[in-house]
RNA sequence: GGUCCCAUCGUCUAGCCCGGUCUAGGACAUCGCCUUUUCACGGCGGUAACAGGGGUUCGAAUCCCCUUGGGACUACCA
């Protein structure tokens, strides 16, 4: 048999972070046993649901490379359509099919009705459960003949009185008791139908085999294994996974900061170390691999790996995620990507050879890619001396105005675009034979002359990608 | 309130199912040292956890129960 899973975002936002791990997870669980995975668009939202949302979560996914085998724009016949708007005929069929077997009903209590059974329930210290007349055999009749009248109706599920079992992957077995849930609506009384009635008719017709969803479904889980059983159906694996908190520990929503998947997408965050930082929430590599590929994990995921408890979304680590895959990717991959960064005019107009020297040295030491573009403003670019403690003290030893007025009159001397490394050299050279300068003088002294600073990256690599009107700016500062 | 789920360093987690090899391992963060005549990278090391209480057992992070704490669900939302 065939694995199929499915990821079934709703469309009343952008693509949640939670939303992302999930679709993540079942990716990854579909390409590890060689399974289909299907995107479907959970839309009977009316109100809340813009197709623009559809096509922007799309995009979020593909962006992190979670590809949808069948969905709205991939099709397969035997199971579209995908948007649950367009499916409607399909679940009024099977709704009529559990009326006509006594297992729902039509149900014309109004909401005052269904107020008052909820006030008197709770007063009489019961569970709120539905208790109209609707739901029993003598009113059927009435019930299709006001109906056929053209009278709406909302249809209710007869919540069986017994209880349901579920063996989940992640959880193991979870006992729902019986009473747990009353007759639930099943159709609105608008004509359309709810999500815990779609979802299975969806994953019935679809042959959804594996369900992984989030933890917070797991209560309503019983309503579906319900309908199941009222269809008829196979009920497949179910694997819920814990949810992602934020730092107060709660269920992890907007207010707990960037947690749209498109913010991460505009902070050019790496895609992979995206999918790699939420892999990790909540399931382990079995080697406790870190850092790691989605391609990598074909033969290693498995729904046996996951946690149980709740994992809290935290920046800091995903941070340093994003900066192990900034340092394992190519220099040319690399150049491509920064060069698509805002500010980052001054970068492409340089030589192949500088950019490679570039990024080369500043990846070691960088957690994002603005960051690199922010180091050459600062390290290359920056022509405005910042007079700091370190500086001053550099400044205050008595070779390092020596140091300054030979490297100013050399300096003039040059008229290329770039210093060379062995007219770097030179100079080195000379202040220390000639000027008899060594050691921490020397190096900080010259460091300082060249870059106003008195740390950063190795003066042989830096200085050659430093343009000479700069480093001449730099040094008639220090002049004064 | 009711029902269900969960509980290992500050955080993500390994170990738990199949008790001993756990004076509880790894990673992020943090601190210190080494290396780099700077910074970073890297290397080495430190601080830091089995929620509490009862059982069962020769032996429990691991099995059972209770307590406490946290979370989810409890819609004609998904």
């Amino acid at each position: 048999m065939t694995v199929r899973v499915r990821f079934a975002p709703s469309p009343t936002g952008y693509l949640h972070i939670g939303g992302a791990r999930t679709a993540l997870y079942n990716y990854l669980y579909s390409k590890s046993v060689g399974g289909t995975f299907v995107l479907r668009i959970e839309d009977t939202d009316l109100e809340r649901s813009k197709s623009e949302f559809e096509k922007l979560q799309i995009e979020d996914l593909q962006w992190m490379g979670i590809i949808h085998d069948e969905g709205p724009d991939k099709p397969n016949p035997k199971y579209g359509p995908y948007r649950q708007s367009e499916r409607l005929e399909i679940y009024s069929k099977y709704a009529q099919e559990l009326i006509a077997k006594g297992l729902a009903f039509y149900d014309f209590c109004t909401d005052e009705e269904l107020e008052a059974m909820k006030e008197k329930a709770t007063a009489e210290g019961r569970d709120s459960h539905y208790d109209g007349k609707w739901k029993h055999a003598e009113h059927f009749a009435e019930a299709q003949t006001r109906v056929a009248a053209g009278e709406r109706a909302a249809i209710r599920f007869k919540a069986p009185h017994k209880d349901f079992i579920l063996n989940d992957k992640v959880k193991g077995s979870v006992t729902y008791p019986d009473g747990m849930v009353g007759d639930f609506v099943i159709v609105r009384s608008n004509g359309v139908p709810v999500y815990n009635y779609c979802c299975v008719v969806d994953d019935m017709l679809m042959e959804i085999t594996h369900v992984i969803r989030g933890e917070d479904h797991l209560s309503n889980t019983v309503r579906q294994l319900m309908i199941y059983e009222a269809l008829g159906a196979k009920v497949p694996e179910f694997a819920h996974v814990s949810l992602l908190i934020g730092a107060d520990r709660q269920k992890l929503s907007k207010r707990h900061g960037a947690t749209s998947v498109n913010l991460y997408r505009e902070e050019h965050y790496l895609p992979e170390a995206m999918c790699n930082y939420l892999t990790l929430l909540g399931w382990s590599h079995p080697t406790e691999k870190d850092i790691f590929d989605k391609s990598e994990l074909k033969e290693v995921f498995s729904l046996e790996r996951f946690s149980t408890s709740p994992a809290m979304y935290d920046l800091e680590k995903l941070k340093w995620v994003n900066g192990q895959h900034i340092k394992k990717m190519s220099n040319d991959d690399l150049i491509a990507l920064v060069s698509k960064e805002p500010g980052s005019e001054f970068f492409n107009k340089q030589t192949p050879a500088w950019k490679n020297s570039a990024v080369e040295i500043l990846k070691q030491q960088v957690h994002f890619l603005s960051d690199i573009i922010k180091m050459i403003d600062h390290l290359v670019l920056q022509d405005t001396l910042e007079m700091t403690d370190q500086l001053k003290d550099i400044l205050s030893w008595e070779t390092t105005p020596k140091i300054i007025d030979y490297i100013h009159s050399e300096v003039s001397k040059i008229t290329t675009e770039y210093i060379t490394e062995a007219e770097l050299n030179g100079w080195m050279e000379f202040v220390k034979k000639e000027m008899g300068v060594k050691g921490k003088p020397l190096f900080m002294g010259v460091r300082a002359t060249l870059t106003g600073q008195d740390h950063g990256p190795d003066l042989k690599i830096l200085i050659p990608l430093t343009p000479v009107s700069i480093i001449k700016k730099r040094v008639a500062q220090l002049k004064k």
